[in-house]
DNA sequence: GTTACCGAGTTAAAAAAGCAACCCGGTAAC
DNA sequence: GTTACCGGGTTGCTTTTTTAACTCGGTAAC
C-alpha cells in the first residue's frame, strides 16, 4: 500500500523532514521573517540549494503540511461510495477531522500546533500564500463536482465553509480552550455551515 | 589546523563513522563471519557500494582503527627532536602510550576494548590482515630508520617487541585485571624488551 | 556432477547533494 | 546618488550515493 522504501527515498524524506522541522522550530522561535532560509539550511544540515529542490519557496517551508492536504476535498468526492451525495461525502469527511482533532479543522489544542496556526494566520506572507493554496483546491474540487459554474460555485461555497469553521475552532481554542471542551460546539457549526450548503 | 569543514566533509565523515560503528557492534555481537557486508550496510543504512568505498575490504571495517595508527613509529623516528636516538624516541613514545591507557597498547580495560582485541586476535582472517598491516608499517619503519638491511632489521625488531608488548598487556586484561594495576608491569616489561634491542 | 545459492567485491548509469557564483530587488551608508 | 550589503532564489559543475546487475569462488542439494 505505500511507496517502495528504498534507501533513497527514505533518505529523501528524512532531508525533506529534517528542513520543514528546522524551518517551523526557527520560525516559531523568531518569526517568520527574522529568520533567512540559509539560517534555515543551516540548521538542516543542508545546503541552499538543496532546501530549495525540496521546497519552491520560502512560505512552503511551513505551508507544506497544509499543501500535504491538497485535492483533499476533490479526493473525497472521487473516492466517495456511489449513491452517497458529494456534499454528503465532504460533510462526513469534516466531521471525521474533528472527531480525529485533526489539525486542519482548527480543532486541536497541542500547543505546537495552536503556536503553528498562529504564526500562519498572523503572518501576512504566510496567508496570502495559503490563499493560494486553496484557490488551486477549489479548481480541482470544481473539476470533481461537475462541469460549469454550478460546480465552480459549490467548490468555492464548500472551501469556504471549511476555513471558516477551521478559524472558529482555532480561535477557541487560541483564547484558551480545551479541543475536547469545544468539540461538540464544532460539530453544532459544521453541521449548521454545512446545512446551509442546500 | 584542521580541515575545512564544510557540510561534505562532515557529512563523511559522519557516514564513515556510521559505517564503522554498525560493523564493529555487529561482529562484537555475532562474530565477523556470521555477519555479512549486507548486513553492515543494512545497519549503517547505505549501499554495498558506498560502504567499499570507505573501506576497501570487510577486514577493514575492523582494522581501520589500526590503520589510523599507519607510519606512527616513522612519523615518531622522523619527527624526533635532533641528538635524541631513534630508539629512545620510539622507547619514549611506548612509554607514553601506556601512560595514557592508549589502547594500541594492549593496556586498556575498557570492555569494549576488550572485546574488540579478543575479536581483532580470534578471528583467523583478521588477524592476518593485521599483520600485513604491520609489514607495511615496517617498510616505512625501515626507511626512516636508515638504508640497507641494518635498518630493515632494526625497524623488524621494534615492531615485533611492541607487538608482543601489546599481546602481553591485553592477556594479562583479558585474565581479569585493571590497566591501572598492570601498568608497573607493563612499564616494566617495556623497559626489559626495548633494553635487549641495544 | 550439475545446478543453485550466498557472500565478497565491482561496474555503469542515474539521482541527489554540495559548492560557488550569480541575478534581482530592497535598503542602509556615506 | 552611488556603492555595498542582504536575502530570496537560480544556475552549472563536481562529488557522492543509490540502484541493479554483474563476476567469481565456495558450498549445499539432489
Amino acid at each position: 500500500m505505500n511507496e517502495p522504501t528504498g534507501l533513497r527515498a527514505r533518505k529523501k524524506a528524512r532531508t525533506r523532514d529534517a528542513i520543514a522541522d528546522a524551518a517551523v522550530s526557527l520560525f516559531l522561535e523568531h518569526g517568520f521573517d527574522r529568520v533567512s532560509v540559509n539560517d534555515v539550511a543551516a540548521a538542516a544540515e543542508t545546503s541552499k540549494p538543496t532546501l530549495f529542490r525540496y521546497f519552491p519557496t520560502k512560505e512552503d517551508l511551513v505551508l507544506h503540511r497544509f499543501a500535504d492536504h491538497q485535492g483533499e476535498a476533490a479526493r473525497v468526492v472521487r473516492e466517495r461510495r456511489s449513491g452517497t451525495k458529494p456534499m454528503t461525502a465532504l460533510r462526513r469527511h469534516f466531521r471525521g477531522g474533528l472527531d480525529r482533532y485533526d489539525p486542519v479543522t482548527g480543532l486541536n489544542d497541542h500547543p505546537e500546533v495552536v503556536a503553528f496556526h498562529r504564526l500562519v494566520f498572523t503572518t501576512p506572507s504566510l496567508a496570502g500564500r495559503l490563499t493560494r493554496y486553496q484557490l488551486e483546491d477549489e479548481e480541482v474540487l470544481a473539476e470533481a463536482l461537475g462541469e460549469g459554474v454550478r460546480g465552480r460555485v459549490r467548490a468555492a461555497q464548500v472551501l469556504a465553509v471549511q476555513r471558516v469553521l477551521a478559524r472558529v475552532n482555532w480561535q477557541k481554542i487560541a483564547d484558551g480552550r480545551t479541543a475536547r471542551d469545544v468539540h461538540p460546539e464544532a460539530v453544532a457549526d459544521a453541521d449548521e455551515a454545512f446545512g446551509l450548503l442546500r
